[in-house]
DNA sequence: TCACCTATCACCTTTGAATGGA
DNA sequence: ATCCATTCAAAGGTGATAGGTG
């Protein structure tokens, strides 16, 4: 995955996002009654694709107040609350399909792992939405933000805050890959962003989310009815967060009941279970057996139920789920999907393009020479996702000063047309009009 | 010394191509 | 020729661990 930086070096080291342009795309409906402006505490990152907009920004009576966040997590699960949405897109509502999943790692306190190459989400997030207009077309957008300006630090027993956290990173937005899609696609099935991977490098080229060890995190997800990827004009936007989805970004896990739940949870771990032949006690038997030297392959070792010993320390007993329900919707999103709408490129083309969101055209190959994962892996990789890298918002990096109550950085805001998020040349705003490889 | 990071490992699931039968 | 089920190998995801770094 290129970053657009690298493929469109003529656009300077950044992205940043011009005014709406002249010539309103008229396919949406005129502007939604409202404008929204919300707290946070993050800088929104994708107020650069809506600078210029707000001609008159109108706050809400009364904004939504962000969760208090606990002391610490582990100690005490959060009151459960409702999503936190940003509407400009009335009516429609989106729902997390395996809260059951994310209440119980929450519980505990949620870690993930993040490394250099890229480490996936678990649990990921995986919603369903109803409310869109079957016959429009949408993108879904995932970020991560930081619920705060803390470092954490495990303590044996719990996180807590640990001085200040480190300066902002790169902003980076992922794609669904099926976007963009029509609200019908969108409503027909679960939307999992289980193919989200989150870095700790500050110089990832691969477009992964890029996050400090060490902190909190919270997922965001943004729906944004627009014609194409490629479409010049977006018609509203919704945002929402869902507070059991708050993480603390490691690159080892800290709590054992992570880990232990992790391996439980998660179908990839499961040679770690109790009966699989990386648990604790196989890794031990092992270790024993280098130490001794070369032995014979002793055969029906594994699984033969009459093993000696205990059970593996490194299981959670009892909780193994053998049909994770979080790896369900990845067959379901593996399966054809309907043809993407934008017509050319299939969604898998855009996320392996980034540069496909500027609208790109059909005939993009599928991978080019240039592309990393094309060097190391003759089998091209059944999906990648796209990534915009944003602006950091006019503070600048560092986190922002604890927003004050009463300030309110404009969010999402509907009025469009919106522009598109890469300004570049006008070329790469229409689908077709200049081959771009 | 400590906290944190990174590379590597073995095991596992996922994925898609190849194959064969209906 | 088409569809479907099965098989297989490669890719990629997982936590554990040892060693490195500041």
């Amino acid at each position: 995955m290129y970053h657009p930086r690298e493929l469109y070096p003529s656009l300077g080291p950044s992205y940043r996002l011009g005014p709406p342009q002249p010539g309103a795309d008229s396919s949406f409906a005129p502007a939604l009654a409202e404008s929204y402006r919300y707290p946070d505490l993050d800088p929104p990152k994708l107020d650069c694709f809506l600078s210029g907009i707000e001609a008159a920004p109108r706050t809400l009576a009364a904004p939504p107040p962000l969760p208090p966040l606990p002391p610490a997590l582990g100690a005490e699960p959060p009151p459960p609350a409702p999503p936190e949405a940003l509407h400009s897109l009335p009516g429609v509502i989106l729902s997390l399909e395996n809260r059951d999943l994310w209440k119980e790692f929450n519980s505990v306190g949620t870690e993930m792992i993040i490394t250099k190459a890229g480490r996936r989400m678990f649990p990921a997030c995986r919603v369903s939405v109803t409310g869109l207009d079957p016959e429009a077309r949408y993108l879904f957008l995932l970020d991560v933000v930081p619920v705060d300006g803390a470092r954490y630090r495990w303590q044996g027993r719990r996180w807590e805050p640990s001085g200040k956290a480190e300066p902002r990173l790169p902003d980076r937005v992922y794609i669904h890959p099926d976007s963009p899609a029509t609200g019908a696609h969108w409503m027909r099935q679960p939307v999992s962003f289980h193919r989200v991977k989150l870095t700790n490098s500050t110089l990832d080229p691969h477009g992964h989310l890029i996050l400090h060890s060490m902190h909190k995190y919270q997922p965001r997800i943004h729906l944004v009815r627009a014609a194409q990827l490629c479409s010049q004009h977006w018609g509203g936007v919704a945002s929402f967060r869902f507070p059991e989805t708050t993480f603390i970004s490691v690159t080892a896990y800290q709590n054992p009941r992570i880990t232990q739940l992790k391996i439980a949870a998660n179908p990839f771990a499961k040679g770690f279970r109790e009966n699989g032949r990386n648990c604790k006690r196989e890794r031990d038997a092992r270790v024993k057996r280098k130490l001794r030297g070369p032995e014979p392959v002793a055969t029906g070792a594994y699984g033969s139920g009459d093993a000696p010993g205990g059970p593996c320390d490194s299981t959670l007993s009892g909780d193994v789920r053998e049909s994770d329900p979080e790896q369900a919707p990845a067959s379901r999103e593996a399966a054809p999907a309907p043809a993407p709408p934008c017509g050319g490129p299939s969604a898998e083309a855009y996320l392996l393009h980034p540069a496909a969101f500027h609208g790109a055209p059909g005939h993009l190959p599928t991978r080019t020479p240039s592309f990393p994962e094309a060097a190391d892996s003759g089998r091209p990789a059944p999906y990648s996702a796209a990534f915009l890298e944003l602006q950091p918002g006019p503070a600048g990096s560092g986190y922002p000063a604890a927003a004050p109550p009463a300030s309110f950085a404009p969010h999402f805001l509907q009025g469009g047309p919106f522009p598109l998020p890469y300004p570049g040349p006008g070329a790469y705003l229409d689908v077709g009009s200049k081959p771009m490889y």
